[in-house]
DNA sequence: GCCGTTTTCGGCCCGACTGTTTTCAGTCG
């Protein structure tokens, strides 16, 4: 069984509990364990068989019970007991908008509705409405609900959601009275995918404000619009929730809004301890006085904490961590000095090779590694020993161009065959700089399978890097199914370097990933993967992975100069 | 169900918006 297997089912007894009424803060115990089980960078087993269970938060004698329980015998009698008393498709229609635990056990009870087809079917039939607490409105809202729910495809990625909280938001920028405009939420922690889109703006008059956002030329549908919040639909079906409020309490909301609920339920507590009261709005005394806070600077101050960086907060150690003075230091972009990642013509990227290097160094690097893919990736109309030759003394003129500014190294990106030999022959990556390695064929490989080639990859001798580990397209194709803690620590007893590819599809090793690799003395690479000269700007996003992974610049190659690189592959 | 030098019992974050209500429950984040 592993973590997310546990977390899911935690998650889901929450859920049934709710569904009954149970006590809300039972209920809130198993969501908060499964949400720290499932943000664990170590393997729960592990951490069970090592009798550590109670160092989880959240995790008591009752839930350490449930777990040695699944672990031993892949069961939990108290989950089956759960399961039978409420139908799935009972728990199934919360993931219904505006559908809560309270109305899902009324439908089920009342009309005996046991799934989203049947309360579908209802509503249509106009069934809902004359039930307890129901009208006409919300027997539509429930429509509107179940429409919205096939709709959604899920998660929004990363770089989509950046991109399009730039373009909402720009326009919001340029009215008279906004002094502020600025992503929150999971999109200001960089979480790999984002549900919905958080924005905020400081101004002092909100409805013109509301007014520009509901007319948006990307809104489809205005969900609900009141004097400090607005929710929206795009035409692409993400939902986007606008916050307007007073430039004097910018810092309060802006650390409200960033979140996550668990970094901010701690923060909560934190200012009780202290007689004080946290919320968007401002911290109060108990007097009833307010303290307001223009920046997140003074609301951590004011809780005796130095500020944690966005990245961090998902109540994963960070709040201890701040209270000891222990914060990591965080890696920056400027941090960087190379990338190890980026493709030409010769392969499948969209410009030469002197373009590219012109458009790497104008993205601030001081090198970066050309690493076209091997013949072996048919698609990319891979390179072959001849041609990779080619390509070095093409390396050679453009450096000699750069005039020392800046400097190609030579690479590849080797293809691992299914069966975890390279396809390009020794001879010929002993002449290059660097080699990568990666795996884009036989994802759907038993995890043994996989695992096995990840790892044979790693023990070649000329392999430096191993690229995106699980090779997940966000959104798009699973990643494969990989034994990640036997990769790390073949890396680590290597002393090879794992990829944090950057490319917001990809962004793989992920945070927890990442976190993992850095307590086993794992070193990391930070690719952009640049296919195109405006691709070195994705750099960010891998930083931002490394920052959520707790990663400082000396656990990333990135941040050695080239010198420093080349020293490193010559590693006995 | 978790948690604790102010507690091993009695707490457990806070507020907006909507719809069905006449003072509030439900949902969401």
């Amino acid at each position: 069984m592993d973590n997310r297997q546990i977390a899911a089912i935690f998650a889901r007894m929450a859920d049934i509990l709710d569904i009954q009424g149970e006590n809300p803060h039972r209920i809130m115990a198993y969501r908060r364990a499964a949400e720290n089980i499932a943000a664990l960078s170590r393997p729960l087993e592990e951490i069970w068989r090592a009798g550590e269970l109670d160092s989880i938060p959240g995790i008591g004698k009752t839930l350490a019970e449930k777990i040695d329980e699944l672990m031993r015998t892949g069961r939990l009698e108290a989950y089956e007991k759960l399961r039978a008393q409420v139908p799935d498709g009972v728990v199934e229609m919360l993931q219904v908008p505006d559908v809560g635990p309270r109305k899902a056990a009324l439908f089920w009870k009342e009309l005996g509705i046991t799934s989203i087809a049947e309360l579908e079917e209802a509503a249509r039939a106009g069934k809902l409405r004359s039930l307890p607490g129901m009208g006409v409105r919300s027997e539509e809202k429930v429509l509107a609900g179940i429409e919205a729910l096939k709709r959604r495809s899920g998660r929004i990625p990363l770089g989509t959601a950046w991109e399009l909280a730039r373009a909402l938001l720009e326009p919001l920028r340029e009215l008279p009275g906004v002094v502020q405009a600025a992503p929150a939420g999971s999109l200001r922690r960089m979480r790999e995918t984002v549900g919905d889109l958080d924005l905020l703006v400081a101004a002092e008059d909100p409805e013109p404000v509301m007014a520009r956002f509901r007319s948006l030329p990307q809104v489809a549908e205005v969900l609900l619009s009141g004097t400090t919040k607005t929710s929206i639909r795009t035409h692409d079906g993400y939902q986007a929730d606008l916050r307007v409020l007073p430039p004097a309490r910018w810092g309060t909301a802006l650390q409200y809004f960033t979140g996550s609920q668990a970094h901010n339920i701690r923060l909560r507590g934190l200012a009780q301890d202290r007689g004080l009261s946290l919320s968007e709005y401002a911290i109060k005394r108990e007097d009833g006085t307010e303290i307001l806070c223009a920046t997140e600077e003074e609301v951590y101050a004011a809780l005796g904490l130095p500020l944690i960086p966005p990245e961090l907060r998902e109540d994963r150690g960070e709040i201890e961590a701040a209270l000891a003075g222990r914060l990591p230091d965080l890696l920056e972009l400027s941090d960087l000095q190379g990338d190890f990642q980026f493709h030409t013509t010769l392969s499948d990227g969209r410009a030469s090779l002197w373009e590219m290097a012109q458009a790497a160094h104008a993205a601030g690097l001081k090198y970066a590694v050309v690493s076209d893919h091997s013949r072996g990736l048919g698609v990319a109309h891979g390179a072959g020993p001849e041609e990779l030759r080619r390509q070095r003394a093409e390396v050679e003129e453009v450096n000699r161009r750069m005039g020392g500014t800046f400097r190609v190294l030579t690479g590849v990106e080797v293809e691992v065959r299914a069966d975890g030999s390279l396809d390009l022959p020794d001879e010929v990556l002993a002449e290059l700089d660097i080699v990568v390695a990666a795996v884009h064929s036989g994802l759907r490989q038993p995890r043994e399978q996989f695992t096995a080639r990840a790892i044979a990859a790693l023990r070649h001798p000329h392999v430096d890097i191993l690229a995106h580990p699980t090779g997940r397209l966000l959104g798009q194709r699973e990643g494969a199914d990989v034994d990640m803690e036997a990769v790390l620590r073949a890396a680590a007893e290597t002393g090879k370097a794992v990829e944090i590819n950057a490319h917001p599809w990809r962004l793989d090793l992920n945070d927890v990933g990442i976190r993992r690799a850095i307590e086993l003395g794992v070193l990391l690479a930070i690719s952009s993967d640049s296919h195109d000269p405006e691709d070195f700007g994705l750099l960010h996003f891998g930083v931002a992975m490394a920052r959520r992974g707790w990663a400082s610049p000396a656990h990333i190659l990135n941040t050695r100069s080239a010198e420093e690189v080349l020293a490193w592959t010559r590693r006995s």
